[in-house]
DNA sequence: TTGTATGCGTTATCAG
DNA sequence: CTGATAACGCATACAA
C-alpha cells in the first residue's frame, strides 16, 4: 500500500500546481476544465486532505473546549448533543473538561488549555461565580468564549440563556388556570440568577391572577441537585404544607421532591401538583411524569456552537442569545384537591374530630 | 502583545538550537546546565508548544473518535466520563459521533472520518450488527479500534466487556436467597450476546438453587430502551403473572417496567421484585430505587481509552478485557409476598369473595 | 487564471 | 551532547 496521497500527489497527477489544488479544495476560483480534472483525480486517488496540516497553516487548533461541572449531568448531555451536531458539520473536535471530574473542583486543566491556546474557543455550561478566574483567563488570552446559562453574567463572554422570567410567568398561569391559589416555590442556589428570575416570573404571573406568592412560601434548596430536592421535601412536608402546588426551580430538584413526597404517601397530582424547569427527558419516566418548563437545550447547544465559530472566524461581538422556554404538561399537575387546599383539609379533619368527640 | 513564543523564540533566547529545545521538551538527553537554562527561559517566556505542529510532525491527528447510537444515552454518558478522564491526561481531543443524531441511522460521517484518517483511533460503544461495515472500514484503514460491549464480536477490534454470565448468576443467587422461586426474565434485542449471556447466567444460578427458569417465563423485549420495557410490562401484567420477581436485561427496560407496573397499582417490591442490569445512577431516583447489577462503566471507559492508546503507539494486539459486574441492592427487591405468588393471591381473593357471597 | 515560493511550529536525521 | 536542516501537508501572498 503506497503512502497516503497528499495535495502534491494530486497536483502532480493532474499536471497542475499545488496552489491550484488548494484553491480547488477551498472553493476558490479554478477554471472549469481544471476543476473537472481535479475532481476526477481526487476521486481516483482517494485523496482527502490533512486537517492537521490545514490547521497548522491556518493557525487554528481545530478543536474547542467544552467545560461543565460534570459531563454526566443530564442537562449537559442534551446540550452536548446540540454541540456535537454543529461540530460534526464543521469537522472540528472537542476537548471535554469536567471541573469536578475527580470529585473536587479543579479548573487547572482548562486554565492550562486556554493559556496554551490548546483550543480555538470555549463553551462553558452552567458556570458559577467560582469560574470568574477562568473567564478572566479567557479574556486575557482573547479566546472566544460562550457561556451557556451562567449563574452570573461572565465578563467578556457571549451568553446563551433562556427567558426565565417568562418561564416563571407561564408556570404561574398554568397553575392558576388549573385553580391553584396557594403555591410554593423552591429555588436553587441562593445567588443563582436563573433561580431568581424564575421566582420573579412566578411572582409576576401569580399577581396577574391576583393570588400573589407569599414570601412564607418561597424557599431555597441551596443547590441544583436531586439530594437538595429530597432534603427540601423532608423539610416542607414536615411543615404546614400550606400549598396545593410546589414549583421547584429545576427538574433535578423536582425529581428528589417527587421521590420523597411519594415515599411519604402523597399522591401526585391528586394531593399536590409539582412543576419543574428544564424539560429533562428523564422526567418522562417518573410516575407521575413531571410537568416542566422545557428549555430547547439542544438548540441552545447548536446556537452556542454557531456563535462560537462566528466569533472565532471574525472575532464577533459578545452579546446575548435568549431562548424561550415552553410548558411541557405531563402528569404531575392537575386541579387542586377538590378546590380545597391541604391546609383546609386538615382543619376540616379537626372539625370532624371535634364533632365526633 | 508580541506574537506567541515558538520553539525558535525559546532557542534564540537560550542561545541554543531548536533541536535542543525539542529534545528538552520531549525528555530526551540534554546536559544539566542547558536543561536548567531552558527551564527558566520557557518559564519567563510563557512558552507552550503547539500541539497542531507537533501532531503534524508526528503524523498524528491528536484526536480520537467516539461513536455510539446516541450520546444522550445515560449509559454512554458514564462511559464518556471515563474516556474524558483518560483523554485529558493525554491531552488529546475527541470527535463525538451519534449514529442516530438526526433521527435515522447514518454511519456516513464516521466512515468518512476513518477513510480520511481524521482520527488516530476509534472507540465504539454498544455496537450492533449493522456496524459491521464500519468495523470493516476501520480494519482496512488499519485504524486502532476498541469496541465497548458490542452486541456481537466485531472482527479486528479489541473488545471491552463485562462478565454477563457471572452477573446473571449473581442476580439469580440474590433472588433465590430472598426466597424467590418463580422468576421471569425479559431479554433485550433477540440477537444481543449480552442479553443472552445474562439470561444464561440467570438460568445457571437458578438451577444451582434447584429452582430452574421456565422457558415460559423468559421473554424478549426486542430492544434495549424504556418504551420496550413499558410494552413488555403491559404484556406481562396482562398475562398469568406467575412470577414473584422479574429480571429485566437492562436498567432502561426496568425503568419502563417499573413505571407501568406502578401505574397498574402493583407495589414493588412487596408484590413483585425487580432487577435490572447496568447500574445507572438514575435507578437511584425511582421509588423503589432499582436493584441492579452494576457495570464499572467509568472504569471501562478508561480501559477502552488506555487500550486504544497502547494500540496507537505500538499497534498492540486485539484482545479482550472483561470486567466483573457487582450487585447493587437498592429497594426494588425483597422477600416474595408471604411466600405466595401473585397467582395464588388472586386465587385467594376469589375464595374470599365466594365465602362472602 | 495559474504557478512559485515561503511560512506554520515541531520532530527527526545526521553530521559535528 | 548539540546544531543544522529536511520533512510534515497545506495555504497564501506575489508574480506571471
Amino acid at each position: 500500500m503506497k503512502k497516503n496521497a497528499t495535495i502534491a500527489t494530486v497536483a502532480a497527477a493532474a499536471g497542475v500546481a499545488v496552489s491550484t489544488v488548494s484553491r480547488y479544495l477551498n472553493g476558490h476560483y479554478v477554471s472549469q476544465p481544471v476543476r473537472a480534472r481535479l475532481g476526477e483525480v481526487i476521486e481516483t486517488l482517494g485523496y482527502s486532505r490533512s486537517w492537521t496540516a490545514r490547521n497548522l497553516s491556518l493557525g487554528r487548533r481545530g478543536c474547542i473546549a467544552v467545560v461543565v461541572d460534570s459531563s454526566a449531568d443530564p442537562w449537559f448531555v442534551q446540550l452536548l448533543t446540540g454541540i456535537e451536531e454543529e461540530l460534526s458539520a464543521r469537522d472540528t473536535g472537542l476537548m471535554l473538561a469536567s471541573l469536578e471530574l475527580r470529585g473536587t473542583y479543579d479548573p487547572g486543566l482548562v486554565l492550562e488549555w486556554v493559556h496554551a491556546r490548546r483550543v480555538d474557543g470555549i463553551i462553558t455550561a452552567k458556570s458559577q461565580r467560582r469560574e470568574r478566574p477562568l473567564f478572566r483567563a479567557c479574556a486575557e488570552a482573547r479566546l472566544p468564549t460562550i457561556a451557556v446559562v451562567p449563574d452570573e453574567a461572565p465578563p467578556g463572554a457571549h451568553v446563551v440563556s433562556c427567558d426565565n422570567v417568562a418561564a416563571g410567568i407561564a408556570v404561574a398561569r398554568h397553575l392558576t388556570t388549573l385553580g391553584h391559589s396557594r403555591i410554593a416555590f423552591a429555588g436553587g442556589p441562593a445567588h443563582s440568577l436563573d433561580s431568581r428570575h424564575r421566582l420573579r416570573g412566578v411572582q409576576i404571573g401569580l399577581s396577574e391572577a391576583g393570588v400573589g406568592l407569599s414570601p412564607a412560601r418561597t424557599y431555597s434548596c441551596g443547590s441544583w441537585d436531586t439530594p437538595a430536592g429530597e432534603a427540601f421535601a423532608e423539610r416542607w412536608l414536615d411543615g404546614p404544607r400550606d400549598a396545593t402546588a410546589v414549583v421547584l426551580a429545576n427538574d433535578a430538584l423536582a425529581f428528589g421532591f417527587l421521590r420523597v413526597a411519594q415515599q411519604r404517601g402523597l399522591r401526585m397530582p391528586a394531593d399536590l401538583s409539582i412543576v419543574g424547569f428544564d424539560g429533562l427527558p428523564q422526567g418522562e419516566l417518573f410516575l407521575p411524569a413531571l410537568t416542566t418548563m422545557a428549555q430547547p437545550i439542544r438548540e441552545m447547544g447548536r446556537a452556542a456552537c454557531r456563535t462560537l465559530f462566528a466569533s472565532i472566524e471574525s472575532s464577533g461581538q459578545v452579546g446575548r442569545t435568549v431562548f424561550p422556554m415552553h410548558l411541557l404538561v405531563r402528569e404531575s399537575t392537575s386541579l387542586p384537591p377538590d378546590g380545597i387546599s391541604l391546609c383546609e383539609v386538615s382543619v376540616d379533619t379537626q372539625v370532624i374530630r371535634s364533632v365526633q368527640a
